[in-house]
DNA sequence: TCTGGGGTCCTAGGACCC
DNA sequence: TCTGGGGTCCTAGGACCC
């Protein structure tokens, strides 16, 4: 039987920007832009929450619940550098964690009574531990497998503990709502309530057999979740480390739609100079390019090319973003969204005696020497005349080291 | 209400191969 | 000619998570 913690930060954002500026605190307070931009709300304050705001509401619906909460940009990469003090936090109490996202982690704490005390114990030094070094709260849930974990760590907000004893999981389950199972979204909610099942309880009567029948292979997961396993790829496998990502995306939604050609144009280009950058840094090629697309109806168009070879370099993936884009476009149509990924990523190592075409290694060379001036200088200082233009007048006028706005050496 | 950005996983049809 | 079956890759779309 394992002993699987989920942590999981109380209003993460939101907290970091208090520690930053205590004036914040008890306010209604909403991460994620200004009040009239087109967003939605990353992280709201417990005092925002009364008013009906939530993660995911339009900033713009929230500026009309709370009109006088303070509405906050925030600040992406301290949240990162607090996400690591939490996990140098959690590796105090055990080698085998496994951060889920920035703000909460799984952590297999089996097997060290001796150590830790029983699990309520470790859970209190553990909150202790978490505020005196961090100044953060958050909340533990702890049970046999992940999902009834990480469940019960939602049941225990905010800043509390609550242990699911082996044996007891499904009659926690099932009083609560088939929503607070990880993977029942808005859609599975809606099929199951036309089945009329609500609760975790009417879930786990129905037999795996019907579910599979109706639902497929997420049927047979859901049967298993509603009994409290770890199922489906979600929770497989134990508490590991990092893996290497398995796609690499940007995407950038214009403050009010546009046609503009030049502009959709610098955009993508731009988009996809900072994913071939990322690709660097992790010393990944891509197989694949895909492109995606959002118009003025929000509807979602997606397009994707393998390439004959995997690639890290910004022409390749640009001529491939382009040639998707210019078939996929309707010139003069609207756009809300562009964006471009890659996937089917391999390492280095996979990529040996295939790149040695002296053209190729001109433009890895040429490349790495930009990453390195952007890493001293700063993003927005090397990139491709089609890039600098992407995103309008704040990009052009930053060059802090009076370097020219145009990459040489390459093409 | 008017809907971000970065991800993961799943499905389904067609191509292609054995 | 009236036509199997399985496996894998590619592409498009969608649900879901934080």
């Amino acid at each position: 039987m394992r002993t699987i913690f989920h942590v999981d930060m109380d209003a993460f954002f939101v907290s970091v920007e208090e520690l930053l500026d205590p004036s914040l605190k008890g306010k209604p307070v909403v991460v994620g832009g200004q009040a009239g931009e087109r967003g939605v709300v990353s992280a709201a304050s417990y005092a925002a929450r009364k008013f009906g705001i939530h993660s995911a509401l339009p900033l713009r619906t929230a500026a009309k619940l709370c009109p006088h909460a303070i509405f906050l940009d925030g600040h992406p990469k301290l949240y990162r550098e607090y996400s690591h003090r939490v996990h140098e936090v959690l590796m105090e109490f055990s080698p085998l964690v496994e951060m889920a996202s920035v703000d909460e982690a799984y952590m297999d704490l089996t097997g060290t009574e001796r150590l830790h005390g029983p699990p309520l114990k470790a859970a209190h030094a553990l909150h202790e531990r978490m505020k005196s070094k961090t100044g953060l709260n958050c909340s533990v849930g702890i049970a046999s497998s992940k999902m009834v974990a990480k469940v019960s760590s939602d049941q225990a907000k905010p800043n509390g503990v609550l242990w699911i004893q082996p044996g007891l999981e499904a009659d926690f389950l099932a009083p609560l709502d088939v929503r607070r199972i990880p993977g029942v979204g808005k859609v599975t909610e809606r099929h199951l309530a036309e089945l009329g099942i609500k609760k975790v309880g009417d879930l786990a009567r129905l037999d795996a057999p019907f579910l599979m029948r109706r639902f497929g292979q997420w049927g047979l997961a859901l049967a298993g979740k509603a009994r409290g396993a770890d199922a489906g790829a979600w929770f497989d496998g134990g508490i590991g480390g990092e893996d290497d990502p398995k796609s690499v995306s940007h995407e950038h939604t214009f403050s009010e739609d546009t046609s503009d050609a030049a502009r959709l144009d610098a955009t993508l280009v731009h988009l996809t100079e900072k994913v071939a950058r990322r690709l660097r840094e992790y010393s990944l090629h891509a197989r694949t390019v895909h492109l995606k697309l959002r118009n003025s109806a929000f509807e979602t168009l997606t397009r994707s090319h393998t390439l004959h070879q995997p690639t890290q370099v910004d022409q390749e993936l640009i001529e491939a973003a382009r040639a998707m884009f210019k078939a996929a476009w309707v010139a003069g149509r609207k756009v809300r969204l562009i964006g471009m990924g890659v996937s089917g990523l391999d390492t280095d190592a996979g990529q040996m005696g295939l790149l040695d075409s002296p053209r190729h290694e001109r433009a890895m060379k040429a490349l790495e020497a930009a990453d390195k001036l952007r890493k001293k200088f700063g993003e927005k200082t090397v990139a491709l005349a089609a890039g600098m233009a992407a995103d309008a007048p704040e990009r052009v006028h930053e060059n802090p080291a009076g370097l020219p706005g145009k990459r040489k050496g390459v093409d």
